[in-house]
DNA sequence: GCCTGTAATACCTGGCAGGTATCACCGAGG
DNA sequence: CCTCGGTGATACCTGCCAGGTATTACAGGC
C-alpha cells in the first residue's frame, strides 16, 4: 500500500519549508502561493504516513521524521540535479564528433597552486588526456560541488573537508604555519602553538566565510584571500594556512610554523559511483605525483 | 535557460527504457501505455538539450549521455526511495512515545554468524541501546539495500562487496577455505591454491546468483546455500568461502585452507551521511570487540 | 506485394497542481 | 473585553498536462 513516488517537486516544497519553518516564506522562495503549498505538505505526510511538522499556532518545528526528510532529502534532490548537470555535458561532448570527455575539477581558490600546476601539467602529458575545467570554489564548498554534480572531482583539504561519501586518493600532507604581521613581536617567534594564535590579544583569529554565515568571535569577517592579507598586513589579524600558504605572502607577512596543528593532507576525491575513463586517467595520473 | 526540474517520474521512466532499450516493454513495466512513455522522453531530451537514444528501427540503443543518466538517475532514484523508507521509519519511531530509534542491520545470510552474534550482545548491554532488526539479505545485495534505505547499516565483506560511497570500519580478517565432498582426493590435502580448486575436472566451481543473474560457467547455479551444501556433499561441486564457513559444515564436508587466497575483510559499513546516535552507538560497540 | 513489429503522431479527456478568497485560531495590545 | 495582525487550513475554481486510444510511418522478412 501507499505507493512511494515522491515527486521531486514534493521535496522541494518540503525542504523549503523545513528550512524556513515558515510556510509562507517558503511559498514565497518557490515562487507560489502558500495554499497550494500546505495542502501538497499534507498530502506528503497522508502519503508517507507520518507527521512530518508540528503546527504551532507561532510557526512550525520539525518532527524526528521530518529532520530525517530534510538530511535524505537534501541528498536525493542533489543526486537529481548532479544527474542533471552530468547528463547535460556529457551530451554537449559526444555531439561534435564522439567521446570527448571533459573533467570539472573543483579547486580551493588560492589554495595549493604549485600541487595544482603539477597534476595539470602531467595529465595533459598523458596520450588520452581529456580537457580538464578548473572550477574555483569557496571555501569548503568543493563537496557542496562533487554532490550536485557541478564538479566531477575536486582537491580537498582533510580535515577542514569531509570526504564522507567520496572515494579518495592521498596526495600531499604538509603542516600549519600563522602568517602574521611582521612587525608584531611573535613574528620574531622560531615556532608557535595552537593556543600561542588563538589567544593574542590586538590579534584576534580572522573567521572564514561558510555558506554566508560566519563563526562567532570577536576577529574580522573574511570571504576573500586579498582582504584577509591585506588585514594581516596592516597588523590587525592573524590567520592559519597550510604550509602551501607561503606561496602568496607578501612582504608585510611573516611566517611561521606551527608545532601542534594537525597536519593538512590534500586528497584528489569524486563521487563513489563514477565510471569514467577521464577521470580514473586523471587519478592515475595524481597518484604518481 | 532550459530549467532544471527533472522529476522522478522521468527518470523512472528513462531508466525503465534504457534497461529494456524497447519502449513496448518499458511501458509495460511501468503499467502504461507506449505513445506517453514515447512523448515523456522525447520531452526529456528537449528539457535537458540532449539526445538520450539513438531510435534505430530495430530497437534502441543508448547514446553517452544516455548511459550517464542511466548510471546518475539511478542512483538518484535510490536515494529517493531512501528518503521516503528511512522518513517512514523514523516517523513510525517516535510517534508512540520518543525517538525510539530502531537500525536495520543488513547481513549476508548465513555468514559470521559468531561475530554477528558478539555484535548483538554486546551492543544491547548498551545502556542506550536502540532495537535492532537484522535483515538477511542474499549475496552482494547489502549495498544495495544501504542505498536504497532498507538498510541503515550493513555488514559486508572486502573484496566482495564494493564499499564506494560508504563510511566504514574495519572488524575482522579472515582467511579462505575450499569446501569439498570429504571423498574427493583433493579432501585429503593439507592446503589448496586457488588454481588447484579452480581447474577440478569433476568439480566445477559452483556459479551464485547475483541480482537473478548468473556468471558463465560449467558449475551448477547456486542460490542458496543449503542447495550448495547438498550439492557439495553429493560430492557434485566445490565452494570457496571465508573461515567463518566451518561453522556450518556438514560431515560429508571437508574444509581445506587456501594458500594464495586474498583474506576476507569484514566491514561495518554506512551511508556516509548517517547522523543517527544510535548508529553512532553501534559503531563504537563494534569497533571495541 | 503483404504482414509484423517498431517508434512517432494526432487527438481527446480527467485529474490534479496552482491560484484567489476566505476561514479559524491565537497572542498581543489598547 | 474586543480588535488587530499574523499564522496555517479550507473551499472552490480553472487551465494544463499526463495518460489513454487510434492511427501513421517506416523497415525488414517471407
Amino acid at each position: 500500500m501507499a505507493m512511494d513516488a515522491l515527486e521531486t517537486r514534493e521535496l522541494r516544497y518540503f525542504v523549503a519549508v523545513a528550512e524556513e519553518l515558515h510556510f509562507g516564506r517558503a511559498a514565497e522562495r518557490l515562487g507560489m502561493a502558500q495554499p497550494p503549498l500546505s495542502r501538497a505538505i499534507q498530502q506528503l505526510e497522508r502519503r508517507l504516513g507520518v507527521g512530518l511538522l508540528v503546527r504551532d499556532r507561532r510557526g512550525v518545528a520539525l518532527t524526528g521524521a521530518g529532520e530525517m526528510l530534510l538530511h535524505e532529502g537534501r541528498a536525493a534532490l542533489d543526486a537529481i540535479t548532479a544527474a542533471a548537470r552530468r547528463t547535460r555535458r556529457a551530451g554537449g561532448a559526444d555531439s561534435p564528433d564522439g567521446p570527448r570527455n571533459r573533467l570539472v575539477l573543483a579547486v580551493k581558490a588560492g589554495a595549493s597552486h604549485e600541487l595544482l600546476h603539477k597534476l595539470l601539467d602531467a595529465y595533459a602529458a598523458e596520450p588520452d588526456a581529456a580537457e580538464i575545467e578548473v572550477l574555483p570554489s569557496g571555501t569548503c564548498e568543493q563537496e557542496e560541488m562533487l554532490r550536485d554534480g557541478r564538479a566531477d572531482v575536486a582537491l580537498m583539504h582533510a580535515p577542514f573537508n569531509s570526504l564522507a561519501g567520496f572515494d579518495s586518493e592521498e596526495l600531499m600532507t604538509e603542516g600549519q604555519i600563522a602568517i602574521l604581521p611582521s612587525a608584531h613581536p611573535l613574528a620574531a617567534r622560531r615556532t608557535l602553538s595552537l593556543a600561542d594564535v588563538g589567544d593574542i590579544p590586538d590579534l584576534p583569529l580572522a573567521r572564514w566565510a561558510r555558506r554566508g554565515t560566519y563563526p562567532p568571535g570577536p576577529g574580522p569577517e573574511i570571504h576573500d584571500q586579498t582582504q584577509l592579507a591585506q588585514l594581516i598586513a596592516l597588523g590587525r589579524t592573524v590567520a592559519v594556512f597550510p604550509d602551501s600558504a607561503r606561496a602568496w605572502l607578501w612582504a608585510e607577512h611573516t611566517a611561521v610554523p606551527l608545532t601542534d596543528a594537525p597536519p593538512v593532507v590534500t586528497h584528489i576525491a569524486w563521487p563513489a559511483h563514477s565510471r569514467s575513463l577521464a577521470l580514473a586517467g586523471l587519478i592515475r595520473t595524481a597518484t604518481r605525483l
